[in-house]
DNA sequence: GCTTTAAAAAGTAAAGT
DNA sequence: ACTTTACTTTAGAAAGC
């Protein structure tokens, strides 16, 4: 009976000492991240919930948390991209999202799926935007995904391309190469994605250039 | 452990004895590449006596359904599936009956893998197109 | 668990013209 | 801008770390 009482305190003390360090590590990131404390609360749950799922033995504490908090981001409709949580880590992209697959896998985490409007504000206010060309982003986003044109795409470049249409529309416009570097992706995607909006949505564009 | 190519295809040779040959499009190829590689060893001095014993351990094929695919709608109604365009953009379905994984995309193209029997590859791709028809979310074109 | 091997799908990326 | 090469995902076996 000792003996039980013994090992579940020993138990118990090395999940404390997990959670600990794992609260210093979801610190550190969120701090690195800029992300609100609503979200880091999440993450923490996310963490607990993959601690009791015994999900964390063999693997790191770093990436793990990371995934705990790129999920939490999805789920509150905070847009981080793995890629950029995992830069903020010592392991690679390739580890913390194979964690994040056992996350929803293991820990039964059900994630909505990434839409390309909620890029739209953090990239929208990178490039100091009007409110109004950010809301028509996001209208040429719900017609592209009405139309079909979202499927298997990076939500990020599709929330890139609209902003480029919308700020060219409004009157603001950026060029491709601030709007990739605001969302992350490349000049390439960018144009790439736009010219398919523009050809299928048939929007029309004011005084072009090319 | 050593790589060699003939009817392109690779093979990874152990010192036990065993290989494993990748990139043959057909059983009969494998039995190409096996006996070329036989050869090559025996002219190299290294005698092999038994006959070679060749198991097929995985399938990869590529189907067309001839149909898009509404790919958040079927992550959304498909159980075992997972659907990460940030990452990769098929949606990725684990069937259980034949036990293979299918790499849906929203062009209708679909990889089999995981099959060992060819009829396996038949059966899972009948099935996901069923089940896609079903759940509505096939959109038939042509 | 990781490593190596091959192939397909579609998207994104990077490097060279 | 275009092209080429390459990497993302999936499965499976082998033997060793």
């Amino acid at each position: 009976r000792l003996r039980k009482w013994q090992v579940r305190a020993r138990a118990q003390s090395s999940m404390e000492r997990n959670l600990a360090q794992a609260v210093i590590e979801l610190e550190r990131l969120g701090a690195q991240l800029g992300l609100p404390k609503a979200v880091l609360d999440r993450a923490l749950d996310i963490y607990k919930s993959a601690l009791d799922s015994n999900l964390v033995r063999g693997r790191s504490i770093e990436s793990v948390m990371a995934a705990a908090v790129y999920a939490a981001c999805r789920e509150m409709r905070l847009p981080r991209t793995l890629d950029e949580i995992a830069l903020y880590t010592r392991a690679g992209r390739k580890d913390v999202a194979r964690c994040y697959r056992l996350l929803l896998r293991e820990a039964s985490l059900k994630v909505p799926l990434p839409n390309a409007a909620d890029f739209v504000p953090r990239i929208g206010s990178l490039l100091r935007l009007s409110g109004a060309t950010i809301k028509r982003a996001m209208e040429i986003i719900d017609q592209a995904r009405n139309a079909g044109l979202t499927a298997g795409k990076d939500p990020a470049g599709l929330a890139a391309a609209a902003i480029y249409i919308a700020a060219l529309q409004n009157g603001e416009m950026r060029t491709q190469k601030e709007v990739a570097r605001a969302a992350k992706v490349t000049e390439v995607t960018v144009r790439n994605r736009y010219k398919e909006l523009v050809k299928k949505l048939d929007i029309k564009l004011p005084v072009s250039k090319k | 452990m050593l790589r060699l190519t003939r009817p392109k295809t690779a093979t990874l040779i152990f010192s036990s004895g065993k290989m494993v040959c990748t990139g043959a499009k057909s059983e009969a190829e494998v039995q190409k590449a096996v006996k070329s590689i036989i050869k090559l060893l025996k002219a190299h001095g290294i005698d092999i006596k038994n006959e070679p014993v060749i198991e097929v351990q995985n399938i990869v094929a590529s189907a067309n359904l001839k149909a898009s695919v509404d790919l958040e709608r079927a992550a959304f109604l498909l159980e075992n599936s997972m659907y990460e365009p940030e990452q990769f953009p098929g949606l990725i379905y684990r069937m259980q009956d034949p036990k293979v994984v299918l790499l849906i995309f929203s062009s209708g193209k679909v990889v089999c893998t995981g099959a060992k029997k060819e009829e396996e590859v038949k059966r899972a791709v009948e099935k996901i197109y069923n089940i896609l028809k079903e759940q509505g979310v096939l959109v038939e074109e042509e």
